[in-house]
DNA sequence: CGTTGGATTGGCT
DNA sequence: GCCAATCCAACGC
């Protein structure tokens, strides 16, 4: 198994970062022990001056951390109920990061299936809301360094062949709707039942 | 200070 | 397939 992605991976531009994450492990350690694990298969580019991007208007308080260095963790809070986890990418200061839009569940099932209030592995971790729900991530987590710190990291995968790897528009975007920031594992059952908004 | 709508989900038709 | 839930950040006055 290989090891953690180091600063230089997270250091270059979200859309080489976001299907080079592909088959990568998300892992978080908890405060007990216990190790939650999951094999990337979606994730979404949100790159400089892109539209559909939280940093398109420049920095505010809720995306500052995507304004600061590469390979930490960008979580924020949406339509009422959800957070959702970004890797911060790029330089400091461009405001660019990569969206963990889906996963499949390795280890720690038990709990991520309480913290869903699900059982069926294909519904733990497929869309960016079940993922750190899944995972027990909300807005306490954001910043959290994914190179050096304790909680959570990602350990590299084998690359996903060129041939399982598909590029579609973005989920729910409305500017910027046209861009192919998309990025999934071809036929994976674990990736998010979202509809690209190009179609 | 009030309004608007969102990088979604799950339940219902 | 459709739509309400739910609340806060961003923006306008």
């Amino acid at each position: 198994m290989a090891g953690r992605l180091p600063r230089s991976f997270y250091a270059r531009s979200a859309v080489r970062v976001g299907p080079d994450l592909l088959g990568g492990v998300l892992v978080r350690t908890l405060a007990d022990g216990t190790r939650l694990a999951a094999r990337i298969v979606e994730t979404e580019a949100y790159l400089p001056d892109d539209p559909a991007s939280h940093a398109f208007r420049g920095m505010t308080r809720r995306n500052e951390v995507m304004f600061g260095p590469p390979g930490r963790l960008y979580v924020y809070f949406t339509y009422g109920n959800h957070w959702m986890m970004n890797a911060v990418t790029g330089r400091a200061g461009q405001g660019t990061a990569v969206l963990l839009r889906a996963a499949e569940p390795l280890e720690g099932l038990e709990v991520m299936a309480a913290n869903r209030g699900r059982e069926a592995p294909r519904d733990l971790c497929s869309g960016p809301g079940k993922l750190a729900k899944a995972f027990g991530v909300t807005g306490a987590q954001n910043g959290l360094d994914l190179v050096r710190g304790s909680d959570m990291h990602i350990l590299a995968g084998p690359p996903i062949p060129r041939s399982r790897l598909s590029r579609t528009t973005r989920v729910g975007v409305t500017l910027g709707a046209e861009r192919p920031w998309r990025f999934i594992v071809t036929g994976d059952p674990f990736v998010s039942r979202g509809r690209p908004s190009g179609s």
